[in-house]
DNA sequence: CAACCTCCGTACAGTTGTGTATGGTGCACG
DNA sequence: CGTGCACCATACACAACTGTACGGAGGTTG
């Protein structure tokens, strides 16, 4: 019972509606994210949304899900490159914010629903359980350059403050000014304490 | 029909709906800062709002005043014991957020108004200034301490990076693990590279 | 004490958003 | 070929929120 593919199909699917929503999410917040702005974006009517979702706390579930699956799915690809050099992934982990637009995009969806998270308890979990999963393999980097447990965790826990910040500050200095930064940044974590 | 009404009928003033304003800013974002829900909250009808402000936006331009008021004070504040040791200095701003409640509620507000910022011309500009100021003191604190300018703006911005994640980041380990992590980091700041 | 002025209540009009009920259209399938 | 289902349009009821017009109580002042 091969289903038809639907090939040049026009009919919408969940997804079109919760890449338009997280869109919504990003420039004008969550309380912005609303059914009938979401439809004339699409080009259709309500009449459509509601045979997608049950309601508009089902769409958030999906924004919400949709996002999750797509930042463990970058974690687990860093997991896979785990056997570099130590120093070359912390390079890699600080020239982050600057490769790409995809990489942009992600960290403008991620802050979006940072402050989401704020007053959401469904949206604080999954944040949390992302920066949990996140420092935790930062820290293995750190314990690779031999670095304490304790040590490793702490320093983890600083470079990600830094990324974070890096992208809520984002407009802030020239390109080369953040590049220097991220080059400053890279040999101080790997500084040891005297 | 005299109503037995009218408790203490004390009048209000726009500070009063100001901080309403503040308050529901940082617990349910801009967007629910919303004229009825703070005459709700204040226990009069929204007449009273509109004899006090032109409108709602009217509104916000009084909060963002507000605050921008209320961290230029904190900062001249700072400045005005700059004779102290730049050691000193360094380790009050990194136990900085676990100052009591207000420090803790200054930085939600200041959470919030940053999210706030992200679509908000007028409140992008009032955070882009403090963040500037800021970062302009602090490295004048690691200048005291003897690194370069270049350098000192480098240090200046990690460390206020690690304030604006730790406030982010808020619920993240223990009260003993924030305060090592505050530790470290002081060490870490002052650490020369290699 | 009466004529204010300040501050708030009341009433009205208009807009915008949600969710539901129901009808309509194209495409699969027997 | 028409029957059924997936997908969307239309229409309605309802709630929430904004801003304006105006009226009223209370304290203040000449």
């Amino acid at each position: 019972m091969d289903h038809p593919v639907t090939p040049p199909r026009q009919t919408l699917t969940p997804e079109r509606w919760i890449d338009a929503a997280t869109e919504l999410l990003v420039d004008h917040g969550i309380d912005q994210v609303r059914v009938d702005v979401l439809a004339r974006m699409l080009q259709v009517t309500r009449g459509s949304f509601y045979w997608h979702f049950r309601d508009r706390e089902d769409l958030l579930r999906g924004v919400l899900q949709a996002w999750r699956a797509h930042a463990t799915e970058q974690l687990t690809r860093r997991l896979e490159s785990a056997h570099e050099d130590p120093r070359e992934q912390l390079r890699d982990l600080l020239t982050l914010p600057r490769r790409g637009r995809a990489a942009t995009r992600a960290a403008r969806i991620e802050l979006a629903i940072r402050a989401w998270a704020r007053r959401d308890t469904m949206a604080r979990a999954a944040v949390d359980e992302a920066d949990s999963t996140r420092i935790g393999y930062i820290a293995q980097v750190f314990s690779a350059l031999g670095f304490g447990i304790a040590e490793a965790r702490q320093r983890a826990f600083m470079l990600y403050a830094q990324l974070i910040a890096e992208s809520l500050l984002a407009d802030h200095g020239s390109p080369t000014q953040r590049q220097d930064r991220a080059r400053f940044a890279e040999r101080l974590f790997q500084q040891p304490l005297s």
